[in-house]
RNA sequence: GGCGCUAUCGUCUAGGGGUUAGGACGGGUGAUUCUCAGUCACUAAACCGGGGUUCGAAUCCCCGUAGCGCUGCCA
C-alpha cells in the first residue's frame, strides 16, 4: 500500500513525477495498491489549476492511482482539506494524552525568537524554546477562554535517539535535541503538513512511504509522532533529487520541468517514463529501454540509488528518437497536424489531403526527435518556400544553374510515371548527359524546391510534391536567381 | 552556524574486496549516401582527496573537501 502525496501549489514537475513513478512501479510489482492523496492544507497555496495539471499530467504518463480523487476508495476523503476534522480531532487526542500542548506564541515572538537564535549562531539545537510548553495550566485555561489564537505542538521527547531504516540509505539516527516542538494544527486550524500525513497513512494503511529526499530530516519527526499516536510506523524510502543540468535545482527556467511541458513540446509518455525511471534506478546489465510493464516486473527498491540525478535533455531527446520512430505515421497524424495548423497560418487547403499528410509524416518521421520537429521542417510540402537559405543559395545557385533548372523542369514534364525511381533514373541520365556528377543537379533542385539544404531524400521528396509543383518550384527558382535578388547572394 | 544525505567517464549508470572498471547519451573518426538525419564500425573519456583495515580497496571504516537538503503556523 503506497501513495503519492503532492501539493495542488504548482505544475507537477518531473521530480514529483518520478516519485509517484517509483510509487507506481513498487505497488504494481508487489500486487499492491496505489493511492493518490492530494495534500492541500495549506489554503494560501492552494491553486485549482494545479490540481488539474496533477491529474492530467498522471494520467498522460499513464501512471493510473487505484484509489484517490476521481477512482475514488474505501480509503478516502483523499482530499486532505475534507478531513480536517480528523486531524482535529487526533490533535485533541495528543492533548488529552499529554502528548502535545496548546502554544499561544505570536508570529512576531517566533520571528523575533529565530532572529536571535541566528546571532547567537546556537552551537547546537534551534527552533521553538518551548515558551509554551512550560506554561501553567491556568494560564492556558484562561487564554483558551479568551478565545487567543494558538497552535498545537508535540511534545518531543528530550535526549532520545531516533532510528530508523531507509529502504534506500540504511540506518539513519537523529538526536531528538535537533527537534524542536513541531507544529501539528495551525491557528485556522488546519493540520500542518506532518499532522495529516502521519495521520492519513496509518488510516489509509500505507505501508510503504516512498517521497523525495527533502523529507529525510521530518522523518524523525514523523516518527515521533507515531510514537506519540502508539502506532507503528510505515517504511520510508527517499528518492534522491533530480538536479538541472548546472547541478542546481531543477525549474522553468533550466529545464522544462513541468511535465505537461514536455508534452507540450511533443515528447512521448514513454519516452519521459523510460528516461525518468533511469534516474535513480537501473535494473542492472546493460538495459536501458522499457515499456512500463517490463520496468514494473524488474523494478525493486533496492535497485535505488541514493545519489542525486541530473536530468540530461539531451538523453532524453534521443530516446523520445527512438519512440518516435515506433509511432506509426497513422497515430502520428493527428499531433502533427495539430503542429501544422499552428505553424502555418492560415492553413493551406492541402492540409484536409490526410493521405498526403501521411507521407509526408513518413518521410520526416525517421530524422525526427520530437513531433514538432516532422512538422517544423515540413512546410515546404504545403505552401511554395518563401525564401532560399542563403548560405545554401551561395552554394549551390551559380548563373549556370538557371539553365541546368530549365532543363531538369522540361525533362520533368515528360516523365511519366512522376516515381522516385524514374526521377532517380532521369537525374542520372541528364547528369550523364552534361557530364557533370549527379550532386550538381540534385543540390539546386532540392534547394529550389524546399528552399533548405536539408531533408528527405530527393528523389522520394519529388514524387510526393508531384509534377506540376516541382516544375514550378524549378522555373521560380530559375527566375529568382535571374534577378538582382538572385545575383546579390 | 547546526543537523542530515550524497560522491565511478561531461551526463545517466553497471560493478559492492582480486575486472583490460562495462553499457547508454553526448563528443571525435571512418563507412554508407543527393543533403540532413539515421545506421554501422572504431575511438577518447571516470573510481573527489587523505588516512586506515587487508596479502590485495573503486568496493569496508574514519577524516577532510565539495554538492545538495532541512533548520516555517510550506509541502
Amino acid at each position: 500500500m503506497v501513495r503519492f502525496a503532492p501539493s495542488p501549489t504548482g505544475y507537477l514537475h518531473v521530480g514529483g513525477a518520478r516519485t509517484a513513478l517509483f510509487n507506481f512501479l513498487f505497488a504494481r510489482h508487489h500486487g499492491g495498491i496505489f493511492i493518490l492523496r492530494i495534500e492541500d492544507t495549506d489554503q494560501k497555496r492552494f491553486q485549482a489549476e494545479a490540481l488539474q495539471e496533477i491529474f492530467a499530467s498522471l494520467k498522460w504518463l499513464g501512471l493510473n492511482w487505484d484509489e484517490g480523487p476521481e477512482a475514488g476508495g474505501e480509503r478516502g476523503p483523499y482530499f486532505q482539506s475534507q478531513r480536517t476534522a480528523l486531524y482535529r480531532r487526533h490533535a485533541e487526542q495528543l492533548l488529552a494524552a499529554g502528548k502535545a500542548y496548546r502554544c499561544f506564541c505570536s508570529e512576531e515572538r517566533l520571528a523575533r525568537m529565530r532572529e536571535e537564535q541566528e546571532k547567537a549562531k546556537m552551537a547546537h539545537g534551534s527552533g521553538y524554546d518551548r515558551h509554551c510548553r512550560l506554561r501553567p495550566e491556568a494560564e492556558v485555561k484562561a487564554l483558551l477562554a479568551a478565545n487567543a489564537a494558538h497552535v498545537v505542538r508535540l511534545k518531543v521527547p528530550d535526549n532520545r535517539v531516533v532510528v530508523f531504516n531507509d529502504l534506500i540509505r540504511g540506518e539513519i539516527s537523529y538526536d531528538s535535541s535537533q527537534l524542536d516542538d513541531l507544529v501539528l494544527l495551525k491557528s485556522d486550524g488546519f493540520p500542518t503538513y506532518h499532522l495529516a500525513n502521519v495521520v492519513d497513512d496509518h488510516l489509509m494503511q500505507i505501508t510503504h512511504v516512498l517521497r523525495g529526499d527533502e523529507w529525510i530530516v521530518s522523518t524523525p519527526k514523523h516518527i515521533l509522532i507515531y510514537e506519540a499516536f502508539g502506532w507503528p510506523p510505515p517504511h520510508f524510502a527517499h528518492m534522491p533529487v533530480i538536479l538541472a543540468a548546472d547541478g542546481g535545482k531543477l525549474s522553468k527556467r533550466r529545464g522544462a520541468a513541468s511535465v505537461l511541458d514536455y508534452q507540450r513540446s511533443g515528447f512521448q509518455p514513454e519516452a519521459l517514463l523510460n528516461f525518468l525511471v533511469l534516474l535513480g534506478w537501473a535494473p542492472g546489465g546493460d538495459r536501458e529501454i522499457m515499456t512500463l510493464d517490463e520496468m514494473t516486473a524488474a523494478f525493486s527498491l533496492q535497485r535505488v540509488s541514493a545519489k542525486a540525478a541530473v536530468f540530461d535533455e539531451t538523453k532524453l531527446e534521443w530516446m523520445n528518437g527512438h519512440y518516435l520512430q515506433q509511432r506509426s505515421q497513422e497515430s502520428l497524424l493527428p499531433e502533427v497536424m495539430a503542429c501544422w495548423e499552428k505553424l502555418l497560418p492560415p492553413p493551406p487547403a492541402v492540409l484536409a489531403d490526410q493521405a498526403y499528410a501521411k507521407k509526408v509524416i513518413g518521410l520526416f518521421k525517421e530524422r525526427s526527435k520530437k513531433i514538432i520537429e516532422i512538422a517544423e521542417n515540413s512546410g515546404y510540402f504545403f505552401r511554395d518556400p518563401a525564401a532560399y537559405d542563403p548560405q545554401a543559395a551561395r552554394k549551390y545557385f551559380k548563373s549556370e544553374t538557371i539553365s541546368i533548372l530549365e532543363l531538369l523542369a522540361e525533362k520533368l514534364a515528360a516523365l511519366e510515371p512522376f516515381s522516385h525511381e524514374a526521377l532517380e533514373g532521369l537525374y542520372r541520365q541528364v547528369a550523364e548527359g552534361l557530364g557533370l556528377p549527379a550532386g550538381k543537379l540534385i543540390h539546386p533542385t532540392r534547394l529550389a524546391v524546399s528552399g533548405v539544404s536539408f531533408g528527405p531524400g530527393l528523389f522520394e521528396m519529388l514524387e510526393l510534391l508531384g509534377k506540376e509543383t516541382v516544375i514550378r518550384r524549378l522555373q521560380s527558382a530559375g527566375n529568382w536567381i535571374g534577378t538582382a535578388a538572385g545575383k546579390e547572394e
